[in-house]
DNA sequence: TTGCAAATACGAAAACTATCGTAGATATTT
DNA sequence: AAATATCTACGATAGTTTTCGTATTTGCAA
């Protein structure tokens, strides 16, 4: 089990890369900008540390690099979920789901949809 | 809306005391001894620094001071689960709910007692 | 082709976190 | 009371992450 372990920086990064599609670095700093002050360098400098770890790939042939995402969504929420469930769920995910419909309030479609998936455990 | 921040080392900590209740820095080295390899003095400081935040109180009557958790363990839920829904669930509680469910498999007790839960969104 | 603009590369500083050695204070034991 | 054990306080080091200044490279336009 690799464990995906991306910064807090990293995150911010391939949020954007996973809703943009493979980007620039200009592009991605543009966005990140949009909520957060620094400097292009600053994204610059971590994408490529990005790049050294495998988070993401890049295609160099032109002179502005492009970078795409190597982890998906789903391997950073499963690992980010590891993590918590961890640390201050004590290992309960009903605790954690309780928690998250408790104080996030979901949307009728979010609540028939989570009521749907658990029908598959129904004849167990 | 006060963010409670506290790092890895921090919440191993609080753990710690959540579930033991107030104790001294040797009660939560021992227990931290268990499944990690640190020095005393490492776990001592860290949690003079937890005092500093806010993150602990302390009782310093006697020699040995006894430190009290000043976060909930509710509250450092509510601030993970918010923090990863942002970052990595785009927002869609339901997202997290089916992951959650879906690569930890909880067990046939923890399903009931979601689905129970569910049920007082039955008639919405 | 020369110069300018925009991009990358590099390295180092700053900020934060974790770790521990040592000193000094406070009890406990002999 | 002196020696010993245990605790807190303090400061320094090491590791990690974030930030950015500066140099170099690359493509385009004058």
């Amino acid at each position: 089990m690799s464990d995906i372990k991306p910064t807090e920086s990293e995150l911010e990064i391939l949020q954007v890369l996973w809703e943009k599609g493979p980007s620039t670095v200009r592009e991605v700093h543009e966005e990140l900008s949009k909520n957060k002050e620094s400097g292009y360098t600053t994204t610059l400098k971590i994408m490529q540390i990005m790049h050294e770890k495998g988070l993401v790939s890049r295609n160099t042939s032109a002179k502005t690099h492009v970078y795409s995402a190597e982890v998906s969504k789903q391997q950073a929420q499963k690992s980010a979920l590891n993590k918590i469930i961890d640390t201050v769920f004590t290992g309960s995910t009903a605790d954690l789901v309780i928690q998250a419909l408790g104080s996030h309030r979901a949307s009728k479609d979010e609540i028939d949809a989570i009521k749907d998936y658990l029908k598959q455990f129904e004849n167990k």
